[in-house]
DNA sequence: TTCTGTCAATTGAATGTTCATTCGGTTGCA
DNA sequence: TGCAACCGAATGAACATTCAATTGACAGAA
C-alpha cells in the first residue's frame, strides 16, 4: 500500500518535472500535470494538499535524488583530490542527463517557494548541503586554500552549473574532455 | 513626447521588476504592476500589446542596462588582465546592489520567454554577447588559455552568478578582499 | 467459498477566484 | 477640434480547489 503511494506520488512528480521544463511554473495548471500523470485532478489533492505543497514536495524529492548521484558510495574513500573532481563531475553529468530535474531546481531557487524553505532556520541547517560539508572536510583536512566556504562553493558549483546550463541551451553534451579540463582549472585554483 | 513615453514605460518596467523579484513571475499580475507603478491597468497596454511583450521588452530592458554597467568606458583600455578582473567584479557588484534586476534575469532565463529568445537565430547572433566577445578577444590575443569560449565563460560568470545568488540569500554583501581572491582564482586558472 | 461492511483511492463536473485583456469614455495638450 | 495619453469597470478565460459519487481491495462473518 506504501508502495502504491509512492509510485502514484511519483508519477504526479514526474509528470510536473516534465510540464515544468517545457513551459515553467506558469505553463503547468494542475489539469495538465494530472493528464500527463494520467490521473484525475481530484486524485493529486488525495496526496498533496495544495499545487504549493506539491512543488515544495517535489523539491525535496529532486534534492534527494540529486544526492544519491551526485555523492557515490564507491568514491566514498577516495583521496581527496580524486574526490572533488569525481563528484564535481558527477553533478554535470547527472544534470545534464536529467534536463527537466535541472530545470526544476533552477527555476524553483529563483522563486518565492525557496524564500520560504530558507526562512526556515532548522531546515536551513539541514539544507546546508552535502556539498558544502563536502568543502569544509576539504578545508579541515587543509586539502583546500583557506578560503571563506562562500567562495569555495562558488568556485566550484558556479562553473558546474554554468556549463550545464549553456550544454541545455545549445542541446550539445559537453565533451568529457572539456569537463577534464574544466575542474582541472578549479581544483588548481582551490587546493593548498 | 519620446521622453514621456520612455519614463512611463521605465516606471512599468521598474514596477514590474520589484514585484518579480518579490514574488515571482507569479506574484506580478497586471494589476498588481499598475498599482505599484502608479498607472492604471489600460495604460501598459498602451505601451505594451501583451504581458508577454512587457516581459520580453523589460529583458531587453535590463540586457542593455547591465551592459552599460559592466563593460565602462574608462577602463576600456586597461591591460587584458586588469580589465579581465574589473569587467568581473562589476557583474558581481553591479548585480549584488541590483537585486531586482539580477532576480528578474536568472527567472527569465529559467523561463520558457527566454527559449523563444534563443530560437530566433538571428537575436541570438546579437545576443552573444559582449562577455562571450571580451573571451573571444582574450582568445585571440593570446591573453587566455586555449580552451573552447563556453568553457572560459562558465568558469568566468559561473563563480560570480554563484556568489551573486549566496549574497541575496544571506543578505550580506561579500567583502571586496573575497572578490579579489576569487577572482585571482579565475584569472590564474585560464590565463596563458 | 461467498457475502458484506468499511474505508482508502479515485473520479471529473461544479465552484469561486484570479487574472489578462478590452473598450467606452475622459482628460489634457497642440 | 482632434488626437494621444490615460482611466478602470466589465468581460471572459484559465485556473486551483472542492465534493458528491464510484470503484476496488480486503477483513471478517456466515
Amino acid at each position: 500500500m506504501n508502495i502504491q503511494l509512492t509510485e502514484k506520488k511519483e508519477q504526479i512528480f514526474r509528470s510536473t518535472l516534465q510540464l515544468v521544463n517545457a513551459g515553467g511554473f506558469h505553463g503547468s495548471p494542475m489539469s495538465k500535470i494530472a493528464k500527463e500523470a494520467e490521473v484525475a485532478v481530484g486524485s493529486i489533492y488525495h496526496y498533496f494538499p495544495s499545487k504549493d505543497d506539491l512543488i515544495i514536495e517535489l523539491y525535496w524529492y529532486c534534492k534527494e535524488i540529486i544526492n544519491k548521484h551526485i555523492f557515490l558510495e564507491e568514491q566514498d574513500n577516495l583521496p581527496y583530490d580524486q574526490r572533488f573532481r569525481a563528484v564535481w563531475k558527477n553533478v554535470v553529468l547527472f544534470y545534464q542527463d536529467h534536463e527537466d530535474l535541472f530545470s526544476f531546481m533552477e527555476q524553483f531557487y529563483g522563486s518565492p517557494f525557496y524564500e520560504d524553505i530558507r526562512k526556515n532556520v532548522f531546515q536551513h541547517k539541514c539544507e546546508r548541503n552535502k556539498i558544502f560539508h563536502f568543502l569544509e572536510q576539504g578545508l579541515e583536512e587543509k586539502h583546500l586554500k583557506d578560503l571563506h566556504v562562500r567562495i569555495l562553493l562558488a568556485a566550484y558549483l558556479g562553473p558546474a552549473i554554468s556549463l550545464v546550463r549553456s550544454s541545455l541551451y545549445e542541446k550539445t553534451k559537453i565533451e568529457e574532455s572539456q569537463l577534464d579540463q574544466l575542474v582541472d582549472i578549479i581544483w588548481n585554483g582551490v587546493k593548498k
